[in-house]
DNA sequence: TAGTTTTCCTAAAGGTATGAGGCAAATGTA
DNA sequence: TACATTTGCCTCATACCTTTAGGAAAACTA
């Protein structure tokens, strides 16, 4: 019997494209096996179990996530960076709606601090270098620009604006006006 | 044979307290069976199936939130209202985490337009009377609140600001504040 | 009290997750 | 090239969750 070629990372490549397509809750290692035409206990030579799965699509989503953001805020600065970055999320939510949805898994600390969630908020960091802002109001602020771009990124892919008369590309590009007057107008404790 | 006394109401609510204690995504007919020491097929006669339990956790979740929501805002206004709307949702999620999970589930547009949901949009929005916005700006307001309510409360419940060196308590409030001078201070398009 | 409805049951089939143990293909060794 | 070892995938077995179908007993109704 001719041999699959699995791996444990060809697997999560795989189980995130499944994602994408069908919806990360749909991700199954039946699925998977069906996929590569193998058995389902084979799977286990390489995955721990189906959560090992799961924290392994998380953690490459996070890791593609960090790396265009990389990208983006590279050479910017200001409300250019903010909106590059704020872009990147949400088009990335977009074009891999399983993955983003992975991404947002909750984790165990170690496997958390382990992963690429630092380095998002690194770059959040490196974006108020362009604003006047000091600790502890930075820390404030990038926790307020994560609850922004998760929070509105989420509620739209939900449908939660969906009856929407402005459509919402107007009010991402409003938002993100927004939260660069406040940045530059932070107020005073 | 003794009757368990089962409705749709008493399954649903069981279903809620099930998901506080022990997550949405555990919630299973097979658990609440258990619960009413009932053979699981006979849950079929209350329920359409697995995923009617969920929405209707949903609906209760999204009505209980209005309840709230409508009882905090009323004589309120300003930022005194916008602070009272703000920690009826971060208080909601903290008390009632499994709820809360479930009242983002994504349902069909029917079902969402009978629920709750129109509820809240419209206290966001009247919470903007009390500051200087018109229409889109109005809209696009309620969109940003939205999302920082959700955004906020989804990330600290989900451990992303837990290395905390600010507390997650004073970043909610300064949050507020900085809501709530954006909000006196819109930029104009 | 007889009939009807409602409530719960048993039985059965199908999907997913996981573990134990086995054969065969690929790879290393002489 | 022959043999040994490792590794990849399989079969078998168990267990849980979901859903449907049909039956019996309790509770309501007339």
């Amino acid at each position: 019997m001719a041999r699959a070629g699995l791996t444990r990372d060809r697997l999560i490549r795989a189980g995130a494209e499944l994602a994408d397509r069908v919806g990360f809750d749909q991700v199954t290692l039946s699925a998977l096996a069906r996929q590569f035409e193998v058995q389902v206990a084979s799977l286990y030579a390489h995955l721990k179990n189906s959560q090992d799965l799961k924290t392994g699509i998380a953690l490459l989503a996070l890791e593609e996530l960090a790396d265009r953001a990389a990208d983006a805020v590279a050479g910017r600065a200001g409300k250019d960076a903010l909106t590059a970055l704020a872009n990147v999320y949400r088009d990335y939510a977009h074009e891999h709606p399983g993955r983003y949805a992975a991404a947002q898994v909750r984790l165990d600390p170690e496997t958390a601090a382990a992963g690429a969630g630092v380095r998002h908020a690194r770059m959040t960091r490196a974006i108020l270098r362009g604003y006047d802002l000091t600790e502890p109001d930075q820390t404030h602020a990038v926790r307020l620009l994560g609850s922004v771009f998760h929070g509105y990124v989420t509620l739209e892919m939900g449908g939660g604006f969906s009856h929407s008369a402005p459509d919402t590309q107007e009010t991402w590009s409003r938002t993100l006006d927004a939260l660069d007057a406040l940045l530059r107008n932070w107020p005073p404790a």
